[in-house]
DNA sequence: ATTCTGACTTGCT
DNA sequence: AAGCAAGCCAGAA
């Protein structure tokens, strides 16, 4: 379950739409598997490959690490923030209670697939899966 | 097996 | 709003 699960939270990032974010928890909630330090972790390794920057923290504030370059994107993309980016990159911050990405039944789909795929695998090679 | 770390989250003060 | 601590899941040494 690595490179699985990288793709599965890869495609959703990729999913979500333009102007909307959304949290590291969150995507781990709609994979159902693992936790939002898991996401963070694939998203560390190839997040440079999908719209890192509408992936951002519970709380709102931009990624640990290139927060400076999302705010670019934010201003490009018209996502709702407050306050404006300070020296650190921070100091602002996305009112995620408002850019909540929210997936259509059609997206949902995708979602339930890749997470059923998730589990598919994470029951691969266990000789006792439950189904 | 144990210990340490990490693009995290939540609760308390 | 800001700081500290505990919880969570998985990878690496």
């Amino acid at each position: 379950m690595r490179e699985d699960y990288q793709e599965a939270v890869l495609a959703a990032a990729e999913l979500i739409a333009p102007g909307k974010v959304l949290a590291y928890g969150d995507i781990a909630e709609l994979l159902g598997t693992g936790g939002p330090r898991q996401v963070g972790a694939v998203m560390a390794r190839s997040g440079n490959a999908v719209p890192w920057w509408r992936v951002i923290r519970a709380s709102g504030e931009p990624p640990a690490c290139d927060g400076g370059r999302a705010w670019d994107h934010y201003v490009a993309e018209n996502t709702p923030v407050r306050g404006r980016p300070s020296a650190d990159g921070t100091g602002y911050r996305v009112r995620i209670t408002e850019a909540r990405w929210q997936p259509s039944d059609a997206e949902w789909e995708v979602l339930d697939g890749l997470r059923r795929g998730l589990e598919a695998a994470a029951g691969s090679g266990q000789p006792g899966e439950p189904g």
